[in-house]
DNA sequence: TTAATACTTAGAGTTAACTCGAGGTCAATG
DNA sequence: CATTGACCTCGAGTTAACTCTAAGTATTAA
């Protein structure tokens, strides 16, 4: 079975090697087996690890409550229900997420629009009512 | 004109007041108008003003860049086409997020369904073609 | 066999964004 | 006229998530 070395996940998965580093100091990667000198050998099981964690980070779920997921994975199956309500919560943070993005974009889009006119108007006033204050 | 106080600006946009201070400190809020005594009165269009912060916020730019935004603002009409830049760049930003978030979605919704159909069974075993595997 | 390269650890340093404490001012109320 | 409460500044402290340095080990290539 193929194995990865430190430097080649990072890359794989757009990450420095500190940051893995890191990952593993705070109990992310219990799963990592060493040679007998002790360098990390990564198996694609372990990439797709990394790929949940990865996923669940990009969530802005906090590194301490990933390792908790993690513990709750090495305790098998009496955590399933734990890890599961954990999942149906971050599908409801996602969710919530997608409707903050959605206004911000339109809000965006928005400003988009006024300095689309502004600049064809070669001036900011055509947006002001009372030509003395500030937009911004 | 009505104004604010700190501490209604805070309330009505689910700050702190340590954060309203912050961003002032920061210079993003150039525009705030003070008592003779030194209070802050914040106006409508400057709350107005703080929101566009906060949804530029939300698309993860960093303070220091907003306060390039703010500074531009106060320049006048010669910086319109870099606010304008700015604008596009951030719409591009948020729409990557939101297909970012998107997979992050799907991932989360197949391990709801993972889950699911492990709690049936009892056992996350029935996921796994090799039983000694762990699968996080 | 020696040099280069990639790995290891422990622990210190960095950065952003708050968050707060101390000490002070000011306006209104009993 | 003293007290209360909301405001002020300055600067220190906190937290998360890296990011890096130093010192050392292991593996490969000439």
């Amino acid at each position: 079975m193929k194995t990865y070395s430190i430097s080649e996940v990072a890359k794989i998965l757009n990450l420095t090697v500190y940051t893995l580093r890191y990952y593993d100091k705070e109990g992310l990667m219990p799963f990592i087996e060493r040679t007998s000198s002790g360098i990390r050998m990564f198996k694609e099981t372990d990439i797709d690890a990394l790929r949940i964690i990865e996923c669940l980070k990009s969530t802005g779920m906090p590194i301490k409550e990933i390792k908790n997921f993690i513990d709750w994975c090495s305790d098998g199956d009496s955590t399933l229900q734990q890890r599961y309500n954990m999942f149906i919560e971050r599908k409801a943070t996602v969710e919530a997420q997608m409707e903050e993005l959605k206004k911000t974009l339109e809000l965006i889009e928005h400003k988009c629009f006024y300095y689309e006119t502004a600049l064809e108007a070669g001036t900011e006033d055509i947006h002001k009512k009372n030509k003395i204050e500030i937009t911004y």
